[in-house]
Parts: C-alpha cells; structure tokens; sequence
DNA sequence: TTATTATTGTCCCATAATGAGATAATAACA
DNA sequence: TGTTATTATCTCATTATGGGACAATAATAA
C-alpha cells in the first residue's frame, strides 16, 4: 500500500476517527534469549515511538489494536490484551503531535483535535519474533525491534507505557500461556526457562521449573534435539492444542 | 447543587468534554453480609445504569472517576481502579442515549457526538457502606444500593460492565487490600472471611482463614466485642497503618 | 574402544503452605 | 453449676516448593 494513500485515507472523512482516543500497541517478541519490543522512528525526529492508531466510528477497539498490528507485523489474530488506559492531564501529548505533523502533514492540522491531548489505551501483543515483517506507517520511516534493555528515546509516555505492559506480563505470567505466543511452534525447556527468566528477570532452578512446567500438564514431549553440542540432546516439546 | 445548573454546566462550553468517551464506575459496598453496587435510576425510563460522566479536557481519567464518585456517594479519596475499557463496535448505546436526552433535554442533542457510540473507561471503587450519602445525577431520579444477586433490568451493557468488576476484584482480592476499603474501621474476623466468602461465592474454613489472615500480619487486634449472645466474644480487629 | 566433558532429565529430602478435623476457651443463660 | 453457641487454637496429613545430588547421554579426545 503506496504510503500518500494511507495518508489520503487519514485525511478522507472528516468524522471517520474517534476524536482524541488512540490505541498504543506494545509488541513483545523473543529472540536470543532477550525480550523485544517493535518501535516506530518518527520522521525527522530523534525519537521512537509505539505503533498506535485512532479507531474507527465502526470499529471495536480491540478490532482497531489488531488492525494496528497487522498492518506493522503483517500477522493476523495476534494474541492482545488491554492492559491499561493513560489518560492523564498532563500527558503533553500537543508538543509533539504538532513537531511531529507540521513537517510532513500539515494538512491534518485542520483536524481540531488532532492536536489535542490523547487518551490512549494500551494494548500488549505477543508475537512469535521470526515471523514478523516489520513495517513503518506514514509517520515513520522505520521500524524495528529493540532490546527491552536498551530502549531508544521516546516519544510521549510511551517508555512508562511499556513499563506498565513489562509488569502486566509479569503478573500475569502464570495464568495466560505467556510462552505458547512468544515462541517458535517446537522448543526446549531450556527455552523456555529461559523466557520466564527473561521476563521476571531472575534466575530459576532448572528442576523445579521442569516439575512445574511438566505439572501444568500443558507441553506435549516431541523428539529429540540433536544439536551437535557434546552433550545429551535436549527434548523438543510444543504446547498442546486444548 | 441545584440539579438545573448542572444540566447548564454540561451544555454550557461546547468543547468542554473529550467526546464520545465516558467513564462508568461500579462502586461496590459491603452490608449485611451482601456485596452491594450502587446505581441510578433514569428518569422516565424503566432502567438502571451505572454512575458515569464525561472526562473534561482538562481532567485526568483517573481525576474524572474522582469527582463521579465524590458527586455520587458524598466521599473524598476513594478506592478506586480502572479495570477495563468497553468499546466494542456493537455497544448500541444510540437508542438509550436518544431515550434518555430526548425526554428531558433534548438540548444536548446539538452536540453530535453525544448520540455517537461511546467508549467507555471501568473502574470500580470500594467504599465503607455506611458513610455513603446516595445521590442521583441530573439524569436520573433515584439514587440505591442493590444487592449483586438482585440487579434490576440495567442500561446499555452495564450488566457485562459490573461482572468483569466483579472478576476483577475476584482476582486482586490478594494482593490489594480490599478489605480495607469495604469494611468499617473495626470489625470482627468473621465479618472479614464474609466478605472473603461473598465475593469468590465459596465458603471458606474459619480456622485456614483466620491462619491466612493473621499471618500476613496485616491486621491488629483491638478488645473484644461483647455482643450479648450467649458465647464466647469475638476480638475486633482493624487493618494496620503501613 | 574407552574416558572425558558439558548438559539434560530425575530423584530425594527438608521446609513451607494448605486442607480438614479435633479441642479448648468463654459469654450469656437455664 | 451446667448448658449452649461461638470463637480461637492445635494437630496432623497432604501438597507444593527450594535446593542439592546423581544418573543419562551426545560428541570429542585419548
């Protein structure tokens, strides 16, 4: 899809959008043992941002996150929760919308409230890292994965609203299958270990992670990993379909 | 405050609110071993709905739940938790909305937005039963605690609204201290495991509850209550200062 | 072929948390 | 003084968890 389109789209219906709301999507990926996240570099200006969006007159705001991701990812029914919404007086929003804007898009200064201030609801995804095909929307020119750990500068609240979406994960780890959307079809309980660990960053104890994990009843034991290494090989296990 | 001028206030600036969002609080309270919610009662119609309101543009959400329930209940800095955001497409909000302005003030209909779908923020507060003072908006006649088991026919999807409250404080009832919020200053042990009962609908054992309770060292033990019965009184407990 | 090495998969035991019944304490009343 | 209805604890079996030990094994070195 040509990028001016989108842009023309944006502009077209004077009412399409919901005023003032937009959707900020935190996308968690894994890879290398290390925990991801998919920004956006803003045109012209030293900062990352979430992929976000308005939403629809006609669309549900969960319709609008997966919109939204599908179009940065190229996945579709991504795994999405809502997790909080960032709706504070002081979220000085105005500042950088009109930097943002007056370079490339003056035009959608006529939207009054473009530049007024957002309120913004979040959303976090879970995808599987290898299959996403990162791509820009009409207000970036990049778009990449960045090490939970070394986050670029950001726009907005955005770095407090991954901060948020880390400890949502984090607390729910245990009762979503935090692990069947964050990683490839097959892996190993050293994988997995590995993930948990990464994302509660501390160290588990190999054992009782695997008595746990076994417990669950929810991983199916698959062949063996022949790695090459010399040692023995590990299991391969996928999550069972329920 | 005189109800007119609040039906003034709200027409008076065109932009005053951020448009087509609202807030909805489900305010729980706890009496005779009931858990209560507090609703309104809309004018002319044979409805009930949650107290709700606009956020102003120069509001916090969190700010905008503040003043909805100080005007509802009378109290100042309560409980409060944004637990979830309704915005599915289909939330058919236009015929009640249209019911409700068109009977007593079809004014507000010069605002457009006011008849558009909504997206709406949930909260849910806990109060102290007893020092709620009960008080309907300008859209509404009554202002009344209903027991859970017995909500009456309600307002657009407020019934789905108050069952993920309830899922949600379900959930939090470990790790917050919910029982702080919806007892009285002092109360016995098994007023407490009461409130534990009615809201995960399960009984629990006196003896591994008091265990729980009193080993979280959260709670201090004040005299005993003589009540009149004949047996053995129970101590008085209430929550320490942290 | 055999020993070595780095991992992986289990097992075992001490300790902590939980479920469930039993017992002791006590305030009013018969 | 005994009875009764509760409340507060105690005890014990079961389950879950933390942490160390050991056996299995895939490649490589001897």
């Amino acid at each position: 899809m040509p990028i001016m389109n989108e842009l023309e789209d944006f502009l077209a219906l004077k009412h399409r959008f919901i005023p003032q709301l937009s959707v900020d999507c935190v996308i968690f990926g894994f890879h290398n043992q290390q925990l991801k996240v998919l920004l956006l570099k803003l045109k012209n200006l030293d900062l990352w941002a979430l992929p976000g969006g308005y939403v629809e007159q006609s669309e549900g705001i969960d319709d609008a996150a997966q919109r939204i991701l599908e179009e940065r990812t190229g996945l579709r029914d991504i795994y999405l929760e809502q997790f909080r919404v960032f709706g504070s007086a002081d979220r000085s929003t105005k500042e950088f919308i009109q930097k943002i804007m007056e370079v490339h898009h003056p035009e959608s200064m006529n939207e009054p409230w473009v530049l007024q201030r957002y309120v913004s609801i979040g959303y976090y995804a879970l995808v599987d890292f290898s299959k996403v095909n990162p791509t820009p929307d009409f207000l970036s020119e990049y778009c990449e994965w960045f090490e939970m750990k070394q986050l670029p500068k950001l726009a907005f609240d955005h770095r407090e609203i991954i901060q948020k979406a880390l400890e949502t994960l984090r607390i729910t780890l245990d009762s979503k299958l935090i692990g069947s959307n964050l990683l490839p079809e097959t892996f190993t309980m050293m994988e997995l270990q590995s993930l948990y660990e990464t994302i509660l960053e501390t160290p588990l104890r190999r054992n009782n992670f695997q008595r746990k994990m076994l417990s669950l009843d929810i991983l199916e034991r698959i062949e063996k990993l022949y790695t090459g290494a010399a040692n023995k090989a590990p299991y391969l296990y996928r999550f069972k379909k329920s």
